[in-house]
DNA sequence: GCCAACGTTGGC
DNA sequence: GCCAACGTTGGC
């Protein structure tokens, strides 16, 4: 089992967006970029769990946990030429972007803003903390993972 | 294959 | 709204 990160601009398209959709899930379309489509066409497995995580806000960090519910499959709203993402040289028939479907698991009992994240020792190879960092899907180690869950149970910066 | 120009991301 | 950092494009 991997983890993973989703970024997400809130005005675009919330967790609590995610929370509300029929069965709690949506599929993540609208990625255009290769790395991040890797992940998702060739590494995210069912059951997969992900930090969803609010950018481009207020207060950037992240807010809940979401779980990979159907692996990579055609990226459709890539063929449709009134989505804002569409893209003509994506062939159906050899298809260039991939999406997952993800599921609302649980939030987070308080948002763990970026500022905090950069913060943490523990944490300086993770991709999101890093200097202009643009990846929208990002894996997330195990040690990390576990990091970001224990920093979810203080009440302010920690020293780690 | 290089790299300048361009469009986008996303924190601040 | 600004702008640094980045990925992509396309001329050569």
């Amino acid at each position: 089992m991997n983890y993973w990160l989703f970024k997400s601009e809130p005005n675009e398209f919330s967790f609590d967006d995610l929370l509300n959709m029929p069965d709690q899930t949506e599929h993540w379309d609208g990625v255009r970029n290769y790395q991040a489509r890797n992940f998702m066409r060739d590494d995210m497995r069912v059951g997969d769990l992900a930090f969803f995580y609010h950018s481009n806000c207020k207060e950037p960090g992240i807010v809940g946990i979401v779980e990979v519910a159907a692996e990579g499959y055609p990226d459709f709203t890539a063929f449709d030429a009134s989505d804002p993402h569409f893209d003509r040289d994506s062939d159906p028939d050899n298809p260039r972007w991939f999406m997952v479907d993800v599921r609302f698991v649980r939030p987070l009992r308080r948002t763990i803003t970026l500022k905090e994240l950069k913060q943490v020792a523990a944490l300086k190879n993770f991709p999101l903390v890093r200097k202009g960092n643009r990846l929208s899907v990002m894996p997330v180690q195990e040690n990390e993972w576990e990091t970001i869950l224990d920093l979810e149970e203080r009440r302010q910066s920690p020293r780690v």
